[in-house]
DNA sequence: GTCTATATGCGGATAGAC
DNA sequence: GTCTATCCGCATATAGAC
């Protein structure tokens, strides 16, 4: 059964790429995991870096989609007003936490591997990465711009940065400390919400000196 | 002449870790960088891992003592009152930054080197990394619990866990960016003092209400 | 679509001359 | 301390039978 084969690859490659990092994971590695023959990778993908790109695809699409669909409804019923900062970081952490909450079981590696795609290091995979991101990174800067009035757009693409930071760090070692360390339990909601606090103070955070005396006139 | 090569090894090791990632960068890569020959490594480190091991801690180790001096003198001039939460976020990403603004063309793939540990994703190396930061978690974990009463204590940790996050990304993308994209041109100083905004006030960011209301009781 | 067998190359590490 | 030559294993990828 073909699908079925392609699904297991991808499902296996996920969670080891997500363990372990793309380079140290060999494809024999995967289709032992899989169930698969060796061979079946790149017959049904053509390559090991093309099978990272279906993974990656495959992980971040929903969510991603996930994430306009959130910020569209906001815009909707905000009445051409600006949507409130809070709002615009829940719509942007909400989705992939989500997904961890729910199939937690199912899918443990998920957030891990979403975590991974953003620290990863190769520049041409990660030129492949970041294409995935552009309408998300162009609507939510959007966004933020105009809930943030007083920000140049320098400051607000370099707190983007940071958001994107503190959430991609979260996601990649949250499983880890909530399975090692007994002091420091929460639930995935719990840590959801507090990173959203934290992240949307800081997206708020009052307009830095330096950046708005020093550095004068020219706006973009 | 022996130490020569010894430095000109980890100086290279550094920028090809940094840039590429530990696993694919291979020791002829690094002794072809370095100038010198491939039996080199093996003979002053023993393997590519203790190389590793080696880099890490001789890039970790200055920032990390500047980190606790600063802290140090925080403490002993606050005359037994807490340190203003800003101030200690700046004695933890000063260390780094400063390093960064001052030697910036000596060794332009410091700041990144720092970020991609940080992201390291293999166990076995994760654990030497993070033994290194003991001290300082503890020491500035107190201190934030110190300067933000209200927080619970695991609180305080997650929010530390976020802020590490926007740093490392910050580190390990922050060149990448200033170097390709014309339109967020920033000085080190300018994004390290965004940062410092930023952080401060995600930490100090109002006591989230679920995790007050719902989990009670215990506080470690 | 699935499997076995194999081509081909690069990886870390080391033996032993100098 | 430095260098050459080499061992040996594992990597990706593919050819070709079923």
């Amino acid at each position: 059964m073909a699908t079925n084969t392609k699904e297991r690859i991808l499902g296996a490659a996920e969670q080891l790429f997500a363990d372990r990092g793309f380079p140290v994971t060999s494809m024999r590695d995967i289709t032992q995991e899989a169930g698969v023959n060796l061979a079946a990778v790149n017959y049904h993908f053509g390559s090991k870096e093309a099978l990272l790109i279906a993974v990656v695809k495959r992980t971040i699409e929903p969510v991603n989609r996930a994430r306009l669909d959130q910020l569209d409804k906001l815009e909707a019923t905000s009445g051409g007003l600006p949507v409130p900062t809070e709002h615009i970081v829940r719509a942007f952490l909400n989705p992939p936490f989500k997904k961890w909450c729910e199939c937690g079981r199912n899918d443990p590696k998920f957030l891990k591997f979403l975590g991974r795609i953003h620290a990863e290091v190769d520049q041409e995979l990660r030129a492949k990465f970041i294409e995935q991101f552009d309408t998300i990174d162009q609507r939510f800067s959007a966004a933020f711009q105009r809930s943030l009035p007083d920000l140049k757009p320098v400051e607000v693409h370099w707190r983007v940065l940071f958001l994107v930071g503190s959430m991609s760090h979260t996601m990649t070692w949250a499983e880890s400390i909530i399975a090692t360390d007994d002091q420091n339990q929460r639930d995935p909601e719990e840590i959801l919400e507090a990173l959203i606090q934290f992240a949307a103070a800081g997206m708020e955070a009052p307009v830095p000196k330096q950046a708005t005396f020093i550095t004068g006139g020219v706006v973009r």
